[in-house]
DNA sequence: CGCTTATATTTAGCCGACTAAATATATCAT
DNA sequence: ATGATATATTTAGTCGGCTAAATATAAGCG
């Protein structure tokens, strides 16, 4: 019975995830990005320059899933790599200006999915929802 | 401000799933699964001898995906494909012995990223969650 | 019957994610 | 200074997911 009830939420976590990423991708596509570079790219906007390792370490992903999208995103002109001037082993990642430019149109449809994800849930749900998704990430880990 | 707490949700949302299959995914490692590929067994445990065109509207995904996950299933003996004897385009997809045997393990497995996930997550509120990732799974349609 | 259209599956190729192993450079200790 | 170890990144290869296009068969229609 209780087992039921769980199995539920994470069932349900799984389809609204694989969903909402479905989504998010083909949204992404109108603006050239595939889905998971909008998050990498945020990283850069709060101040780039930083290392692939620290990519990693902030996308919790492996080193090799970061050389590949920063491949595809440098291959579409959103960033560059310079190598560290003290450091020959490190590359860090810069923002071009189209880069830049993304951060507006990738807010938006950050804003618009939220919306349709959320809509008609109370703001006192909104509430009690997060701390229970916060209080199950911690459980993650 | 409303919006931080519909981001956190979104962003919560994006962490856990992502987190969770990965550990599943090295979970389901240990009975020579890939991730995904449960959901398809779990289909077939519930009655095999269906298309492939019925897994693709049960895993909700496309029909690429399931001409190569049941490759790979096939490969690894835990199913078997036999072209339907009225109709020549449709393969049925079975069970053999050793997929059959992999519902006990994988339903352990269920139950013990559940238990995970939701420890120190109260009854009460676990009913609630189930019914707002409901009503969000509705918004996404 | 033959032609067109619809349906089921596969192939090729791409991206995100992973692991294992290779490469390149730094650093540390002898 | 040299050799061993540690760190950063890349390469090769796998799977889940996708799209676009090819293939094969069925079904409908004049």
């Amino acid at each position: 019975m209780a087992d039921s009830v769980d199995c539920d939420i994470r069932q349900s976590l799984d389809r609204i995830s694989s969903r909402m990423r479905r989504d998010y991708s083909e949204s992404l596509r109108e603006i050239n990005l595939y889905v998971g570079q909008d998050n990498l790219l945020a990283r850069l906007w709060s101040g780039d320059g930083i290392t692939q390792m620290q990519l990693c370490e902030h996308l919790k992903c492996e080193p090799p899933t970061v050389t590949n999208m920063v491949k595809c995103l440098e291959q579409n002109q959103f960033i560059y790599r310079m190598r560290d001037e003290h450091d020959a082993r490190v590359m860090r990642i810069f923002l071009t200006e189209e880069g830049k430019a993304l951060e507006e149109p990738v807010a938006a449809k950050w804003k618009q999915q939220q919306e349709k994800l959320l809509e008609s849930v109370l703001p006192e749900e909104r509430l009690l929802l997060r701390r229970l998704l916060k209080q199950m990430e911690s459980n993650l880990c």
